[in-house]
RNA sequence: GCGCUCGUAGCUCAACGGAUAGAGCAUCUGACUACGGAUCAGAAGGUUGGGGGUUCGAAUCCCUCCGAGCGCGCCA
């Protein structure tokens, strides 16, 4: 019995009592109730607060309310016990052929194990890294290519329609300095006092001047052209070798400039335009953002009748409207939470929702140690750890899961000594090596001939030890878990998860013998936990692709 | 000065407004005639930065103070 069809049988006999007149709900009854699994053992498989929510909607203290619940509730389907503890909680025990029958569910379910329709029909538009084509991809950028992946898959899983997206910042000044960088480089003058260093920059010069052998013949200006045009799409080729790398596919790449030379800018001021909403003063177009929320009004047109940079992701967000998504998720790091108010005003400005047609997800900072000691990062001499140099350190799954695992609002210390491990303290390799050794038992069961019960000879019952108890329901968490992290845009969820639900299989693993010894027969209780094994794998291998990291056979 | 995000075990971090705040690492004690010991069992470790408030119930929501990080351009 999985927690959905826990909270199903509760209604069911919410209503059954207000129908018989012993309740009295005048807001009805709820269509879904919280069931959760409690902390401590002896409170049961699952306990449930509904006596207490709806208590005082009832007119009845919530102990009382409870013990009624109770009483009806140990007599339905599949429920073993329901008692009332503390305030008014009620502590919930599952029958062992009900809580078992979920093991075939998963298998039965295979790779789709997990979904839902929460996001049916929703067309979600991702924007996540859009690290400037100035550089490679640098440690902040990372910590988004791996979440904003998982929160995709995530999202995927739980039935959105799903685009990825990285916008390229090609216009502007920043542009010119890094063409000019790259000029400087090939010429072997010193890094331009406002440049871009790094060893990066003369890589790309000497690979611009093996495609152009003789650019440095033109006159500078137009030289530093050929620089501006080749080495932005050397630098945009690097990038997206560099994600496809760390298995982050992007579907779309779009280019700022484009969104200048198209006039899309131009039609997105006119919309806000005609909405009233901007205004001229001291020779600049204004967009009057503080009416909807923010600090102070902003320049999207400057004086010198160039657009401000905010024109571009008005443009940008028009764009994306008009493609026909219905949430625009962009994802910043800290150090631009600043833009948030601006962004959110303008959604607004649309005569759009903000917080649900534009949605701003800020990742805070992450920090790399070695050996305890921080890594200190300046672009200046070059020292810039990139998303490659992560890679080269800890591995494609390691920084996935690494940078996967936390909670986006706060600042992570990752020791790269720590994850490059290949030990348990490493918690990516104690999630993996779970899958393996389950890979291992069932490549192990194969060998002798057994194959997992099966739909007609499965006795779900027979799974009724403490511990296969606590793995089921840990496996019956599952599909929960990814509506909770896509509903609050939390892949880390998945995660910590995948580590509960290891260590349950481990404790399991190490009391109950799965395969026969010796000459022993295979039993009835030997295929059901060989279903059990196969289910377990099967929530492995799902959770794992949702952030990304392999599901190894062997390690 | 203003704003955003945070403050939880020695360390790194969890915890739909729920019961006795949990894991891993590190420390200490145990378990291998092994379905993969990259594992498991146990011990120890806390005034959830301080103080108020909201309610049946607060790490979580509100106010305030302290501390940290990051922002506050007609830069991009």
């Amino acid at each position: 019995m999985t927690p959905e069809q826990l909270s199903d049988t509760i209604v069911q006999v919410l209503h059954a009592l207000v129908d018989e007149g012993s309740l009295t709900l005048p807001e009805g009854v709820p269509a879904e109730v919280v069931v959760e699994r409690p902390k401590v053992r002896e409170h049961g498989d699952y306990a449930t607060n509904v006596a207490l929510q709806l208590a005082k909607k009832a007119g009845m203290p919530p102990r009382e309310l409870a013990n009624l619940l109770a009483e009806r509730l140990g007599q339905a389907d599949g429920i073993a016990s329901a008692e009332v503890a503390g305030p008014g909680f009620l502590n919930i025990r599952v029958d062992a052929g009900a809580q078992g029958a979920v093991a075939a569910q998963i298998v039965a379910a295979g790779a789709s194990y997990g979904s839902s329709d929460l996001f049916a029909g929703e067309k979600i538009n991702l924007e996540f890294v859009s690290a400037n084509p100035t550089g490679p991809i640098h440690i902040g950028g990372v910590r988004w290519a791996a979440v904003g992946d998982a929160l995709g898959r995530i999202f995927t899983m739980t039935g959105g329609d799903v685009t990825r997206e990285y916008y390229f910042n090609d216009h502007g000044a920043q542009i010119d300095r890094f063409a000019r960088s790259l000029l400087a480089s090939a010429k072997g003058d010193p890094t331009p006092e406002d440049g871009y260093g790094g060893e990066y920059i003369g890589e790309i010069a000497r690979n611009v001047l093996a495609k152009e052998p003789n650019v440095l013949d033109l006159p500078d200006e137009e030289a530093q052209e050929v620089f501006r045009s080749v080495g932005v799409n050397l630098m945009f080729d690097e990038i997206k070798k560099s994600l496809h790398d760390f298995r982050v596919d992007f579907d779309v790449f779009f280019h700022e400039n484009n969104l200048h030379e198209s006039g899309a800018v131009k039609r997105a001021i006119e919309r806000l335009t005609e909405l009233g909403n901007t205004y001229e003063w001291e020779g600049a177009l204004w967009l009057a953002t503080e009416k909807f929320g923010d600090d102070k009004d902003r320049v999207i047109i400057k004086s010198d009748g160039k657009g401000a940079y905010l024109s571009g992701d008005l443009a940008y967000y028009l764009d994306k409207r008009e493609r026909g998504f219905d949430r625009c998720l962009i994802m910043l790091g800290a150090d631009h939470h600043g833009y948030v108010g601006r962004m959110m005003a303008m959604c607004a400005a649309f005569g759009d929702v903000p917080g649900k047609n534009l949605e701003i997800l800020i990742g805070q900072m992450v920090n790399l140690l070695r050996d305890g000691e921080p890594l200190r990062m300046s672009k200046r001499a070059g020292t810039v750890i990139t998303q490659d140099d992560l890679v080269d350190a800890i591995g494609v799954d390691a920084a996935r899961y690494a940078l996967a695992r936390y909670t986006t609002d706060t600042t992570i210390d990752l020791d790269l000594e720590l994850w490059a491990r290949k030990t348990a303290d490493n918690p990516v390799f104690y999630v993996q090596y779970a899958h393996a050794r389950l890979a291992s038992i069932l490549r192990n069961a194969a060998d002798l001939g057994i194959a997992p019960a099966g739909e007609h000879d499965f006795d779900p019952s027979l799974l009724s030890h403490e511990k296969e108890g606590e793995l089921l329901r840990a496996l019956a968490e599952f599909p929960r878990v990814v509506a909770a992290a896509a509903q609050l845009r939390e892949p880390h969820r998945v995660a910590r998860y995948l580590e509960d639900t290891a260590s349950a299989f481990h404790k399991f693993y190490d009391v109950c013998r799965v395969l026969p010894q010796g000459d022993e027969e295979a039993t009835d209780l030997h295929r059901a936990r060989l279903l059990l094994v196969a289910a377990t794998k099967t929530v492995f291998a799902n959770g794992l692709y949702l952030l990304g990291v392999s599901a190894p056979e062997r390690m």
